[in-house]
DNA sequence: TGTACATATGAGCATATGTTCATGTATTGT
DNA sequence: ACAATACATGAACATATGCTCATATGTACA
């Protein structure tokens, strides 16, 4: 068997507190534009040094550890040393398809409302 | 024909700053608990006034609006009045997905990691 | 062991975000 | 016209966020 999909408040379809903030947290996650630089450039490369990104995505070097760290804490990306260098790759499968799907998301809609 | 799918500076597969604010922009809309559980009820519901709303994520009527509002400027919902009442629904067909596959990224891998 | 290189981390700071509180606007009913 | 209802909005404020700068850690090489 299988758990519910979400825990559920009986009664109510409504989304718990508890299961809103994961998924805030997940979404926050990639809420600034430097972290979804990132993630996206190691999703094109498989695998990059901090060094790397930190070019790549045009921040300095500390202000990418800093980003780097929070995606590595939330288990996003994972890292591997190599001699003095630090590699970085994501870590977890279901990234590619949030971008996808928010590319998308972007692509078709997007202008101002009232 | 179509248009290139994001905007390519030539020679690089890295993702523009600009492209990357877009998207990031997208996901700081669902980066909040309160905004979360709004949109997943309008999702469920269709249709709800801002006082149900209100009710359902046990914020303020203030709170709520100002969220709302957000959310309405943004494009991924939209008001309309009916006497003097104002009902919300889903704008941006996206969003569905987006929180699906959120959801399915939280269920299979969340815990921490180092 | 000492120095250089690559990255990590903590403190401090400026800005952004979300809430509350007070007030404004629209609509209905008396 | 007046009061009540439903919602929106602005200002103020507390907290969160992301950056820089200084410093620490880990590795390689002389």
């Amino acid at each position: 068997m299988k758990q519910p999909a979400l825990s559920q408040t009986p009664g109510t379809l409504a989304l718990r507190r508890d299961d809103a903030e994961q998924l805030a947290a997940r979404f926050k996650l990639l809420s600034d534009p430097g972290r979804v630089q990132i993630v996206y450039a190691l999703l094109e490369s498989g695998e990059l040094r901090v060094g790397e990104i930190a070019g790549t995505v045009e921040a300095s070097e500390s202000a990418t550890s800093h980003q780097l760290r929070q995606l590595r804490l939330a288990g996003l990306v994972r890292a591997n040393r190599v001699g003095r260098e630090v590699r970085y790759r994501i870590a977890d499968s279901h990234v590619r398809l949030l971008l996808d799907v928010a590319v998308e998301h972007y692509l078709h809609d997007h202008g101002d409302h009232r």
